[in-house]
DNA sequence: CCTACCGATCGGTAGG
DNA sequence: CCTACCGATCGGTAGG
C-alpha cells in the first residue's frame, strides 16, 4: 500500500494555525482542532511540522516581521516626523486589516511562546516602540509635536490605540482602513478637544 | 475519621483563579494549577465551586461590574462633559491598577465564557462604550469637544487607550496612576500636535 | 480537604 | 496522510 499523497502544504498548516490561534487562543486550540480545520487527522500534521510550539513561533514570527519591516521602511524615507508618524499609523492599520490572524496571534498569544522565542518578541516590540518614540522626539525638536513631557509614554499611548484595532475591526464593517488610519492620525495629533 | 477542615474560603478560590486566568489565560490554567496556588488538590476545589466555568464567570462579573459602577457614578454627577470624561478616565485607570487580575480576565478572557454569559459581557461593554459616546456628543454640543465627525469612533479610540493599560502597567513602575490618567486625559483632549 | 478514581482529551510517535 | 497507538493530563465525582 503506497503512502497517501499530501493534500496540504506546510504553508496551509501555518495559516490555519494562525486562524485558530487568533480565534480560540493557543491553549484553546488542539492539534485535532487544527486537523479538522484542514480536513485531516491531528496526527497527520506532524508530517508538516515538528510540534505545536513550532506553529506558534512561526505564526508570531510572521506577525512580528511585518511590523518590523514597516518601521524599517518608514525610517528609510526622508519624510518629516509628522509624515513619518502618519505612515506608521497607516501601515500599522493596514497590517492588522490585511493579516488579522497573524497580528492577533502576535499581539495576544506571544506570552505562551517558549522563553527564548518570547524574549525575541519582546525585543522586537521594544525596538518597534523605540521607532515611535524617536519620531516623536524629532517632532518635538522641530516643533510639530508638543510632547516634551514624555515622548516614551506618548509612544505607548499611540501603540495602544493601534494595537487595539484587532479587537474591534471587522472586515467589511462600516469603517474602511484608510478612514480608520486617517481618523486615528487626527486623533493622535489633535485629540478631541 | 473526621472530614478535614477547610483552610480557604470560596473568596480565596475566586481571587486565585483571577490571578492565574490573568497570567496564563483560562485555557492555560488547570484546576490542578489552581489547587497548587492555594496549597491543595485540584479536586478539593469542588467543595467551594461547581466548576471551572463558574470561576471564569465570577471573575469576569467582578471585573465588569466595576466599570459599570464607574459609569453610573460619573453619570450621576452634574459635571460638564469634559469633567465627566476626566472622571471616567481617572476611574478606569484606577480600576485596572487596583484590580489588575479581574480587569485583565474581563478584558482578555471573556471570549471563553459560555455563550449566555458572554452575551451579558458584550452588552455590558456596549453600554459602557455608549456612556463615553454620549458624553462626547454632549461635549460636541457645548463646543468643548470637536469630534462631530464620529463620536462613536472617538469612544472606541479612548477605550482602546484605557484598556491597553492592563498590558503595560506594572505595579511600582515609573508612572503612578494619577500621573497616567492625567497624561491620558491630556492626550485625549489635545493629542501630541 | 484528601483518597482514589473516571472517561475524555491532550501532544505526539511508529509504521506503512 | 492514515491506522493504531502511547503516557500524561484534563475537568470532575464518590465517599469519607
Amino acid at each position: 500500500m503506497a503512502v497517501n499523497r499530501p493534500q496540504h502544504s506546510r504553508e496551509d498548516v501555518v495559516r490555519a494555525a494562525g486562524r485558530l490561534f487568533a480565534e480560540h487562543g493557543f491553549h484553546g486550540t488542539s492539534m485535532r482542532d487544527l486537523g479538522d480545520e484542514l480536513g485531516l487527522l491531528g496526527s497527520s500534521l506532524y508530517s508538516h511540522i515538528d510540534g505545536k510550539n513550532e506553529l506558534l513561533v512561526e505564526v508570531i514570527r510572521r506577525g512580528g516581521s511585518m511590523f518590523q519591516d514597516l518601521a524599517d521602511d518608514v525610517l528609510a524615507t526622508d519624510a518629516d516626523p509628522a509624515e513619518q508618524l502618519h505612515l506608521l499609523i497607516r501601515g500599522h492599520v493596514q497590517i492588522i486589516v490585511d493579516h488579522l490572524d497573524e497580528a492577533r496571534t502576535f499581539l495576544n498569544e506571544a506570552r505562551f511562546l517558549p522563553p527564548k522565542e518570547r524574549a525575541v518578541v519582546l525585543e522586537m516590540r521594544d525596538s518597534y516602540e523605540q521607532t515611535y518614540r524617536r519620531i516623536i522626539e524629532q517632532g518635538v525638536g522641530t516643533g510639530v509635536f508638543n510632547a516634551e513631557r514624555d515622548p516614551a509614554l506618548m509612544a505607548i499611548l499611540i501603540l495602544s490605540l493601534l494595537n487595539a484595532l484587532d479587537r474591534w475591526y471587522r472586515p467589511g464593517g462600516p469603517n474602511d482602513p484608510d478612514e480608520i488610519s486617517q481618523r486615528m492620525f487626527e486623533f493622535v495629533t489633535n485629540g478631541i478637544g
